[in-house]
DNA sequence: AAGTATACCAACCGCGAGCGC
DNA sequence: GGCGCTCGCGGTTGGTATACT
């Protein structure tokens, strides 16, 4: 995509910019043989002039199996935007819960498409709130906690459409019993689910997502 | 048709955590 | 404890594609 020669930088050593063809099947058969793992190492014995970083990364998020590519449905994009509400920039957490999505595709997604969406959607909720003000009775006064709770709720309800039922605003959600690592808790949430399981198991997720708060606590995100 | 602006996204960079020596 | 190495993450860059004027 980009010619090596554009993208400068300081080692000039080693090969930069789009991969070849060539260089991705080298990649791809080197980690069949010595895994995925150790990636200075793969990239020597690859024969290519990339540094380890640049070969897991290209790994990750291009070569691996099972990566799906373009077209975020309605479904995952819902899924993003609440999980983004929860636990904000941490990319590689919210791929985690999208079989098949990378966090470099999510951010992505996420730079280009959601961040202007939910900014529209602010931007007509301040309008709407203006208009209704003088009809409006005055507000509770909220400690920062619960105003954050309360914006949270609100603007989860305002992108995604569906209404969060956490009303008593004093406590958060909370996923951590479940861990996003890949380890242990995505086995409770996605063993035995194939790539193509994906709606399912998004399905699965949303009504994760609107559990009652007892179900869990956040202090340990 | 040509020039310019904007959107998209692959790839790079810097940083910090974890680990072994 | 200190050092070096590897890995993973999030932010950023910049080339290409597309839309707009």
């Amino acid at each position: 995509m980009v010619p090596l020669s554009t993208r400068s930088r300081k080692n000039k050593e080693v090969n930069r910019g789009s991969w070849t063809a060539e260089e991705d099947q080298r990649l791809a058969q080197a980690i069949e043989v010595y895994g995925a793992r150790k990636w200075k190492s793969v990239a020597t014995k690859a024969g290519l002039n990339r540094c380890g970083k640049s070969c897991r990364l290209r790994w990750m998020n291009y070569l691996r199996p099972n990566i799906k590519r373009g077209n975020i449905s309605d479904q995952e994009e819902d899924l993003i935007l609440r999980l983004h509400k929860l636990l904000g920039n941490r990319w590689s957490l919210i791929a985690g819960r999208l079989p098949g999505r990378t966090d470099n595709e999510i951010k992505n997604y996420w730079n280009s498409h959601l961040s202007k969406k939910i900014k529209h959607n602010e931007r007509s909720q301040k309008q709407n709130r203006l208009l209704s003000a003088p009809s409006n009775p005055p507000a509770k006064e909220l400690s920062s906690s619960d105003s954050q709770n309360a914006e949270l709720r609100e603007n989860n309800a305002v992108s995604t459409g569906i209404e969060d039922n956490n009303s008593k605003g004093e406590e958060n959600y909370f996923f951590k019993s479940m861990s996003f690592d890949g380890s242990s808790g995505d086995e409770f949430l996605y063993d035995g689910l194939s790539a193509d399981e994906g709606p399912l198991n998004l399905m699965w997720m949303n009504r994760f997502l609107e559990m009652d708060e007892s179900w869990f606590t956040l202090h340990d995100i």
